[in-house]
DNA sequence: TTGCTCCTCACGTCACGTGAGGTGGC
DNA sequence: TTGCTCCTCACGTCACGTGAGGTGGC
């Protein structure tokens, strides 16, 4: 039976020796010898429960549960619990980090974007990546009913060219110009922009943001708060009933 | 203007006011405000900050790391640093989690062929584990070494089938049996076994081991310390030199 | 006056890391 | 005697949670 001192111990489970002080402290790993200077010696069997002990530690048991399962009569019927309780802290704590990885993403995706940083832009980013679900879903819906109006134009067209029925398309015309316009009115109801200078979130006139020039994620238009006309990020924001004039 | 309390605020960003009261103590946000009474007053913009801070702590930033954020005078240089140091740390975390996950995964996997288990058990457990790899690693290469006997073996029944050459399969037996001698022998002083009632990890005699039943991972032996036959799991275990008679 | 909210201490969390100041053991 | 190891305090970590005991504000 060979004895062996804290550092030694330490070395052979890959621990430091404060770690092993800690674990006898905490009564999970008590030496069975002490020196006459009172100095830790540990036995063969210490070693091995210290390798249990690490072992567990390696698969995140926090000491407690580690301690409860040493001193349980029947670890059996523990050893599963514990283990499906950490199973599933860590799937839980492993979504989390993928959340928090894809919102780093999404922010370093609308940084690139930005000419001008200043702290407020984070503010506009937040506003931007909590709305961005919605505002896509109303983008789908839009290009969904725009389906078969698309389709009747080009029937109608085809129409004309094969058979020369032109008065079909001008039924389309009919059709299509005012719902054009309720579509257009709809959308710019439920979005804003948001000023890269001011930061402030406003809502343009119709007429302006309909033949303003636009990309898929901006438009240039004119803030209202501080004059500047440029590129504004839109972001889905529904109308509030407002007293403007 | 309008002026937030403490619990406003807080319940405006889904936050304990606790948690405002500490962000104020480290100078995150300082309420702009106070009352006469000693109350906490947050302005318009006090609360866009605590929306960033927020944002920002959803990621996992440190407070710290915001606290710099505030604190410098070009934040465009800053931020994309503290976004590329915490993607890397929960990138860590990620596989940590991961890593921890497969572990307990592979202990539940053992757990369940145990048929008698007490804390000891989780030494083997853990020792069969960590030669898991080298283990598979021989096998793979025995396996390996197979192939151009059997392939040899099948060629020579063959041509004694449709040839007649009996004595190709007697040359077969003559390379065939001293091979498979070498290659029990290469295993045996390879692996060890570990007996489930007392946790004796033993080597045992070629001629007990060549004959004895056995699963993929387990073999009927007897337990040199405590006496007891019964399947015993193999591991991994380089042969020492030992000063055995 | 009565709830409700807010205030400031101040301790607890979790598993050690990191000194400080002193001593055992070869 | 000289390094090296080990000992025991005891504080620090990180972002709050959780009381205790007292008070502001409608």
């Amino acid at each position: 039976m060979s004895k062996y001192t804290t550092g030694e111990i330490a070395k052979l489970c890959g621990v430091s020796v404060r770690t092993v002080q800690y674990y006898d402290e905490r009564n999970i790993l008590v030496p069975s010898e002490l020196s006459e200077g009172g100095r830790r010696l540990y036995s063969d069997d210490d070693l091995k429960r210290m390798h249990i002990v690490c072992f567990l530690r390696e698969a995140g048991l926090p000491i407690n549960s580690i301690s409860a399962l040493f001193a349980d009569e029947n670890p059996e019927s523990i050893i599963s619990i514990l283990l499906e309780q950490q199973e599933q802290t860590l799937r839980e704590e492993r979504s989390e980090c993928q959340a928090k990885l894809d919102l780093i993403e999404g922010i370093k995706r609308e940084l690139k974007e930005l000419d001008k940083f200043s702290v407020e832009s984070i503010h506009d980013i937040a506003h931007m990546m909590k709305q961005k679900n919605k505002l896509n879903k109303m983008r789908l819906t839009m290009v969904l009913t725009g389906i078969p109006v698309t389709a009747l134009q080009w029937t109608s067209i085809v129409l004309w060219i094969t058979h020369g029925f032109w008065w079909l398309f001008l039924v389309w015309a009919c059709v299509a110009l005012p719902w054009g316009i309720c579509i257009s009115k709809y959308y710019f109801h439920h979005v804003a922009y948001i000023c890269p200078e001011c930061h402030e979130v406003f809502r343009p006139k119709l007429k302006e943001a309909f033949w303003a020039y636009h990309t898929p994620k901006m438009r240039r238009l004119t803030c209202p708060a501080c004059g500047r006309r440029g590129l504004c990020v839109e972001v889905y924001a529904e109308k509030e009933k407002k007293n403007n004039g």
